[in-house]
RNA sequence: UGGGGUGUCGUCAAGUGGUAAGACACAGCACUUUGACUGCUGCAUUCGUAGGUUCAAAUCCUGCCACCCCAGCCA
């Protein structure tokens, strides 16, 4: 993985850093909170942190930040380790927010001696009513002025467990006029009676995110804080915090815009919604857009770390095409994917002049564009399965596959003429006849006349059934979050899954292993799934190929 | 009607006073034993908008418009 990332508005602060002195290394964080699975738009955040601190030669350290133990678990954090790895990353130390509590509560109490905090007796309610509105300035809490001596009494029995939650919060003192609402004497310890999955009963107190933020930050000696939009109203309060504690170096943080893919979901309250309803299949379900999703469905660590890269960094709110990310994955997948021929929807071919019983060899390329990756041997014979799509009674204009009296050629085999067909009481075709011509051997005619169509096929002599997951985009309107009328699955894509069972995939795949990944010829890259059996092969679509066929239509 | 942000092709996005990169998408042509891949061509006289400064403006100034974020003891 040698790439190195483009520049961007975030280098340019960088870069200006270093010049001036203000920094003389780079060292970032990836701080996700262990509450859910990762997604597309972590990969981002993931990919600008790790990327950054890379191109300067600096640390990225992985940070969870676990300081709401109401909404956290172990399984989200193994979950988070798994992925980011997947994803191709290494960080430098694992580190948990939960181990500075200590730290941040020294410094709680440093504030508190500076009349810079105080505890207050006010209900969540009654603070959310002091706190004003947005046009309107707030109203200073009747316990603001208590003294240092009484908050430290409160403080103390506040963590020794005397009161029950939400009894009595500790608030940072600012300015309850200020006209950004977080500089409004924010709440920064609140009690919680609760287990927390690295600190245990050690504590019934826990820092809020604004206060811990930035502590964290500095205690790691991070120097560049990346997030993204939505905590710039936090910025002033980020340097508040630190400017009171007189912290040397100061980290800087920098905001940029989160990612948003058109067609699918990243809201971890929906995603948990599809996964408990069971529209999906759990987090991993290949139509998630969860990197446990994402991976079992197929896409490459590297097509994903890609597409980072080419939707770039910026301040401006963005829906990102979900066409980018499977060019990307097509992109990689064309140059990596060993080539197979499997019949998705088979129709039965009858060569009449091929002798009965006979079958043959014929060596085909792994991969066309790359001759040395070697061949692969698949086996002819007089009954062979082509896609139904293939055949058409009455061919529509310019379609150059199977009709009564068109010339094909059979991939890598022979040149073949359908003949007939057959069908049964329904009018459905349920076979097809065909002449092939033996001096074609291979695909080419020695007189040199041409064919149109070249289209993949299966031997029933060496061919084996399999199950195959068709995938469609989970919702079929580019915003599934707008939810005008009722709910987001109300623009659920009623296709988003095919399950194909009676495939016929060309005998030398047979023994494949999970997660390998082939190009199906003329369809798109397959990837087997996480539950594939040896007795029962299952194929998922990974990404199906461009095609300019039946576009117009 | 407070504060903080953002507006460059259908979608992302470069551009930092010298006359609009690139990618995806789209269209066309060529090549092709994958209607794939690849190659070539086309695709913003215009940068939210109206003025102003300048020899010269997407870039500087002013006004206006649109959209996003903030009133959790969530992150």
């Amino acid at each position: 993985m040698e790439e190195i990332m483009a520049s961007n508005f975030i280098h340019d602060f960088i870069d200006e850093d270093l010049k001036s002195g203000v920094c003389s290394s780079v060292q970032t964080r990836f701080p996700p909170e262990p509450n859910g699975y990762l997604h597309i738009g972590h990969a981002k955040a993931i990919c600008i942190n790790f990327g950054t601190a890379k191109k300067y030669g600096g640390i990225c350290n992985l940070r969870l930040d676990d300081t709401n133990p109401q909404k956290e678990d172990m399984e989200y954090v193994d979950a988070i380790k798994e992925d980011i790895e997947w994803l191709g990353f290494k960080w430098d130390k694992c580190l948990y927010a939960s181990s500075y509590f200590d730290f941040i509560y020294e410094c709680a109490i440093k504030l508190i001696k500076n009349s810079k905090a105080y505890v207050d007796d006010l209900t969540a309610e009654e603070i959310r009513q002091h706190r004003g509105t947005l046009t309107e300035p707030g109203k200073n809490s009747p316990y603001r002025d208590r003294s240092v001596s009484e908050n430290l009494d409160l403080f103390e029995k506040m963590t020794n467990g005397e009161y029950e939650n939400g009894a009595r919060v500790l608030r940072a003192k600012i300015d309850m006029a200020s006209p950004n609402l977080n500089m409004r004497d924010p709440v920064i310890y609140r009690i919680a009676h609760i287990t927390h999955h690295q600190t245990g009963d050690k504590w019934c107190v826990y820092p809020m995110y604004d206060f811990a933020h930035p502590l964290s930050d500095a205690r790691e000696n991070v120097t560049h804080s990346l997030c993204s939009l939505e905590f710039e109203n936090h910025r002033p309060l980020y340097d508040w915090f630190l400017k009171e504690l007189n912290i040397k170096n100061p980290p800087r943080q920098i905001e940029f815009a989160r990612l948003n893919l058109n067609y699918c979901l990243t809201s971890k309250r929906k995603c948990l919604a599809l996964v408990n309803e069971k529209i999906v299949d759990g987090w991993d379900d290949p139509r998630m857009v969860t990197l446990s999703g994402m991976r079992r469905r197929g896409y490459p660590a590297s097509a994903v770390r890609n597409f980072c890269e080419k939707i770039g960094v910026s301040k401006a709110y963005s829906v990102v095409d979900m066409g980018l990310l499977e060019s990307c994955v097509r992109d990689e997948l064309n140059e990596s994917a060993e080539r197979a021929m499997a019949v998705l929807r088979p129709l039965k071919v009858i060569i009449d002049n091929y002798p009965e019983g006979q079958t043959e060899e014929i060596e085909v390329d792994v991969h066309p564009n790359y001759p040395e990756r070697g061949t692969r041997k698949v086996v002819f014979g007089r009954e062979i399965f082509i896609e139904r799509d293939d055949f058409m009674i009455e061919p529509v204009k310019k379609y150059f596959r199977f009709y009564k009296g068109s010339e094909v050629r059979l991939k890598s085999a022979y040149y073949a003429t359908c003949t007939s067909y057959d069908t049964d009481e329904n009018g459905e075709v349920t076979a097809i006849h065909c002449t092939y011509d033996p001096l074609t051997k291979g695909g080419n005619s020695p007189d040199g006349r041409k064919v149109k169509g070249t289209i993949h096929w299966v031997s029933a002599a060496d061919s084996f059934r399999a199950t195959v997951n068709l995938y469609d985009r989970l919702f079929d309107v580019p915003n599934p979050s707008d939810e005008t009328e009722r709910g987001f699955e109300e623009n659920l894509n009623p296709n988003s899954l095919t399950v194909l069972n009676d495939c016929l995939i060309e005998g030398g795949l047979r023994n494949v292993k999970k997660s390998d990944v082939f190009q199906f010829m003329r369809q798109g890259y397959f990837c087997v799934d996480k539950f594939s059996t040896a007795d029962n092969v299952i194929f998922n679509l990974t990404v199906a190929l461009n095609s300019s066929w039946g576009k117009k239509e």
